[in-house]
DNA sequence: TATATTGTTTTAAAAAACGAAACCCAATAA
DNA sequence: TTATTGGGTTTCGTTTTTTAAAACAATATA
């Protein structure tokens, strides 16, 4: 995960004191693994005094943390907390809103938008249909990924050494009859998963409950967010959901304009 | 969405310019609508032409936006993708605390993570029981090292005498009739601890809380992580907290193999 | 044991942040 | 039309932080 360091370096030189924390920032939430005082120094180029004061400082605050042999830091539980809270409470969640509104109204199930955090399923949101029979799942909760149509195409993106480690650090933990708890099983799934761009879970959290997801479009890299119709199986087959695959990915990419734009009118227009 | 004005001014007042500026994103972070600059004065109670200056730089580096009429701000392009990058590396911790949920599963009580930090004993991580009598402890706190069951662990890895140095720089508090506080006698305890290795907390730091601890294997030289359960004394004996140790210990391993694999590469010779 | 390498502290100069007060500017009300 | 109000913005001298070279300490490596 070694990104250009004359980019950073560059960046982060022309700027302020505060430009350069935030840019600091971004190169840590670049690191996938703990990471030492050394390490940051080679990414942005700046002094390592300054460094050490300025990673000094967020460690005491609880944004970051030492860890392992006491030489390196990782991020701490502010900072994920940060993050958590700004994907949660995005000024652009209306418009989110609106598009996966529209969305249940066109496919006529409920639909939640998702995203990947600490190696789990976040539900940002969540339009519910009126349909009587329904599943109901809160914006704010969490399920593991190996289970879940976004989780799984979260985990498809990943590079295999690293998911493997994730796979394996834990044993896959069984919910129905359908759950893939086999490692190797899996690992197949995803590559399937990666093949076609969309994910199924069919009965593999809840029982009776059929999912069908899809990754909204990242404007670079790998996205780190998704949406997904929840169904109960009695009133949708794997086929039926599979014909609402085009309106869901262009819901998806609605939202990925939303996020590139982020421009708070977006939903004027949908009204 | 309006969270208690004094505690954010109190938080954000004493702090050094940085950890400010990261505070101000964590009440934008809050903000589910686009928000003026008087919204922002009104949470942080910072003077406004202080929090003008620091939204200017924000917006002008694209971390923050300004909406249709310029008299409201929401999150830019790179907040948001600093929370997303944020989220898709936390991977190291999301696989521990995955480890840490099993582990209080299989044993019933709840248990933490800890680091040796400053000579004390950093929380990292903790996941709780489900079981109603419990002790609430936040990742983030600290405790001293010589009344802590993995504290112990971590001192009697150290060399005798740098180790004697610390125990003897400042009295050993005490906070409960079981704290050791003669240096003589923690030392032999030490000794003792760094044979078995594993400790106990008999009631030392908190009346009728037992911990055990053990350390997380280190790739080489000491380890500064360490795991320990940690239960009311009227529902779990020391005998029975033994019984636990081999759960323990493969949890502890399960981390290890996280860190290894996470482990810094030898300097990069990149250039 | 010597010898790199990385982490930490110290320093004076430079830069930025600070915030009081004054200033703008648009939208109402008189 | 003019005052008034409630933001938002700019100015500027003071205070504080940051900066980064250099020295230092601790640690790993040979």
């Amino acid at each position: 995960m070694n990104l250009p360091a004359e980019r950073l370096i560059a960046r982060i030189d022309g700027d302020t004191p505060n430009l350069r924390l935030f840019a600091l920032l971004e190169v840590i939430a670049q690191k996938d693994a703990p990471f030492s005082l050394q390490a940051i120094v080679d990414d942005t180029g700046l002094p390592k005094p300054t460094l050490h004061r300025m990673l000094s400082q967020l460690e005491s605050a609880g944004i970051l943390q030492r860890d392992g042999n006491g030489r390196h830091y990782s991020t701490g539980q502010r900072l994920v907390k940060l993050a958590e809270s700004l994907l949660l409470n995005s000024t652009t969640r209306g418009a989110r809103h609106a598009i996966l509104r529209r969305l249940v109204e066109a496919v006529g199930e409920s639909c939640n938008l998702t995203a990947f955090s600490c190696n789990e399923v976040l539900y940002l949101d969540r339009v519910e249909t009126a349909a009587p029979l329904r599943f109901t799942l809160h914006p704010g909760s969490r399920v593991p990924a190996h289970s879940s149509a976004t989780g799984k195409l979260f985990l498809s993106q990943m590079a295999p050494v690293q998911r493997r480690r994730l796979l394996t650090a834990v044993p896959l933990e069984s919910f129905t009859p359908n759950t893939i708890t086999s490692v190797e099983e899996l690992e197949s799934e995803l590559d399937r998963v990666k093949g076609l761009g969309y994910a199924f879970d069919n009965e593999e959290f809840l029982p009776g409950l059929l999912c069908l997801g899809v990754l909204v479009p990242p404007i670079r890299g790998t996205s780190n967010m998704g949406i997904a119709l929840q169904a109960p199986v009695m009133r949708c087959s794997k086929e039926k959901a599979l014909a609402l695959l085009p309106t869901l990915r262009e819901a998806a990419e609605a939202i990925a304009r939303i996020n590139h734009d982020a421009a708070p009118e977006a939903l004027a227009d949908h009204e």
